[in-house]
DNA sequence: ACGCAAGATTAACATTAGATTAACAAAGCG
DNA sequence: CGCTTTGTTAATCTAATGTTAATCTTGCGT
């Protein structure tokens, strides 16, 4: 699932960034909310979380905003006002929910896991499975033909990465991009390097090589031959 | 829907009653907190809108005594408590939702239809169990091998965690969030540190660690090899 | 069909990030 | 006060990571 994070305290966004990050969700953040609109539009999250003190744009006109335009998407109002006045402003401005700080982290998952199930177009997909081959997001196992295999984090950011669409063709440089976050260095070869022992555990002992070469172009997964 | 109040300030229960009934809801009220169980397997509710503060006999004690019977029906607790600590503990009591006051009728009526419509019964289990490892949340002893286990507080909160959904694997920042709160800063090692406590009280005396590391990623619990 | 780059694979290695652990100091609590 | 719990620091250990360079493969031009 993926969230834009919209709050301008460095410290709130910073907490929400990491700590949502590793439940496994695709999170964007911006500080400014006159970027909000666009970067929705962009970006088309599922669910957007919006502080209601902005800097140039206040959370309730984002929201409305939101409404007008019918985007698709679920809005969590996370505010500092606890008064009644001020969470019926939220809710009428159209937010899905209402959070008030400080809030338990346990709390904030609780109404995404919430929120999510209600939204018809977002599929919190918790495994991801490609022939014999299967990756829960969840216990972060990875099996091949139920044989439980045993990858390191980098080796499971790339199967990820190759799983969360498979048929598509992945160039190192996008590879390199999302996992490593680097965007200029050809000069290294660790994706290769990568591949290579992701075929060590995931094809190597099993009769059909999933993980395909396309020369020059990148690698790919699939179940076809 | 059958809604039955537990509330002791006349004037909240007169507004909700009211409030409720014109909404098409069928309500019943009681005010004293002893009388609150009795009522309950009587009447059988759908939902029981539960005052924190009550005389007699506390809406937590009730709420807890709801889930130890297995009482099939929603908790939604009131409070004038707002902090964190305290929604916590009123969710941790098994309560399905919880609301501040004082809060805006329409909220209510939000969250009323948002847990009548909630998928079949998430009561929270009175007992973790993992392998020979076992929690008992009502009187909060820890066992492992019908062997009783002495823990503080905050392993035991560390612990609850990782049984909360074993095979699951949890980050450190998420064990930070949910067990240390929102304002702790990311360069701590406690997290660890619990581990390591824990691990020696309940991995360390016995054949088998429960205890997994999973490095790069996190931590999880786990009576598999 | 052949040779030869460009591209891809692979093993071995040094480096480093991440995890473990003990010891200590501060805060709580009887 | 004295004991326990709690959280920090820093030393140590360990496995993951990324580089290098040698080797192998493929496809293209002739």
């Amino acid at each position: 699932m993926h969230i834009l994070i919209v709050e301008d305290e460095k410290k709130v966004a910073d907490f929400l960034v990491r700590g949502l990050r590793a439940e496994g969700y695709f999170i964007d953040w911006i500080a400014d909310g006159s970027e909000a609109l666009p970067a929705l539009i962009e970006q088309k999250p599922d669910l957007v979380i919006l502080d209601r003190m902005l800097p140039r744009m206040d959370g309730l006109q984002i929201c409305k905003l939101i409404r007008s335009q019918q985007l698709p998407l679920r809005v969590l109002m996370l505010s500092a006002l606890a008064e009644v006045s001020d969470r019926v402003d939220g809710l009428r401005a159209g937010a899905d929910d209402y959070l008030v700080k400080p809030f338990a982290f346990e709390e904030l998952l609780a109404r995404i896991e919430a929120l999510s199930k209600r939204n018809p177009f977002a599929s919190p997909e918790r495994r991801l499975v490609v022939g014999t081959l299967e990756l829960n997001l969840e216990t972060m196992q990875v099996k091949r033909e139920e044989k439980l295999l045993s990858l390191t984090a980098k080796e499971l950011a790339v199967l990820e990465l190759l799983m969360s669409s498979p048929q598509k063709v992945f160039s190192r440089e996008r590879i390199l991009a999302t996992v490593w976050g680097i965007n200029e260095d050809p000069l290294t070869n660790v994706v290769d390097v990568y591949i290579r022992r992701l075929r060590k555990k995931v094809d190597s002992p099993f009769a059909q090589d999933y993980i395909k070469t396309l020369r020059g172009i990148g690698y790919c997964l699939s179940d076809e031959s």
